[in-house]
DNA sequence: GTAATTCCTCAAGTATGCTTTAGGTCAAGG
DNA sequence: CCTTGACCTAAAGCATACTTGAGGAATTAC
């Protein structure tokens, strides 16, 4: 059993922290610096993060394979509990949060799906008919977030 | 009946293609840069577009709602014949293979929403046996392109 | 004929999400 | 003790997808 840093004091670093969390050291740094973690600092100033740490960045790392913008996990993250640990409930209902996010986004592109379907029939993909040229469908896959700038106006097209 | 551009000339200006597709001017033009268009010129350097262009860059704007990158698109349109207007079936088959694509990252999505389920039942979120804590999973929402650049060595996490 | 539009190019700016580089400090091992 | 590796900050760079601005030319409208 090797015991880095004498008996295991205060915290992890970040170093042990990317190495848990697969995540590189300089995309933590850059979490911090968006605010999606506060860790502690020694007095000389090193990182030292505690196991909520763990949580809130494997969150982090979650909810991005699910397609979240950090804007929006950090948001969520807000939520929790501070000063003391999040409880198991805190990160049940976090989950639940997203899952429903999920479900919206998912069900969005199938209905996309769909259309596109109806436009492979009739091969126009560009008519003002087509369905799929709704202005209410844009930005409809894209985690959710500022990414949907389109403004739109669409007219008859072709 | 106005007829700008006196008697309808030989194509579409970038303008007009703006107000058809309900594209920015800004956007075309980058998308010309990009090589999803290339239309012609007029003698004093005007873009000239048809409306096969019409098309390309309807399928653009659905595309993208559909989440995918420009440079997945744009390979996609590289198929398409060059020189004569592509037919009904051209397109047809194009949106086959996007519906294709998409079927996918569904899929995908929704296997992470599951495996997202279980880990709202065990509260984990971080452990190493959380389904969800998978390199596999990496990468799995946003369209495809270049855009899943996480370097995956996750190892036990908590 | 002339003023208002529209168009052109090129460069720089914006937002997201990081990585890389430069220059320097700190801590752990031998 | 002192070298090596880990850590620190700040700034710049990269990729995607565009927009905005500057400065100017060509069209269109009246």
């Amino acid at each position: 059993m090797i015991r880095p840093r004498a008996l295991r004091p205060s915290g992890l670093t970040i170093g042990e922290m990317a190495a848990r969390t697969g995540l590189a050291v300089s995309a933590i740094r850059y979490y911090e610096e968006e605010g999606l973690v506060t860790p502690e600092r020694t007095s000389s100033g090193q990182r030292r993060f505690d196991r909520a740490d763990l949580r809130r960045l494997s969150f982090v790392r979650i909810a991005q394979a699910l397609g979240f913008p950090l804007g929006r996990i950090r948001a969520a993250l807000d939520g929790l509990p501070k000063g003391k640990a999040p409880s198991k409930a805190d990160w049940g209902r976090l989950s639940r949060e997203f899952r429903g996010d999920l479900d919206a986004r998912i069900a969005q592109l199938e209905a996309l799906r769909d259309k596109l379907d109806g436009c492979i029939g009739c091969g126009c993909l560009s008519l003002d008919k087509c369905a799929l040229y709704n202005p209410e469908d844009r930005a409809a896959a894209k985690g959710d977030g500022p990414r949907y700038l389109l403004g739109d106006s669409a007219d008859s097209v072709d």
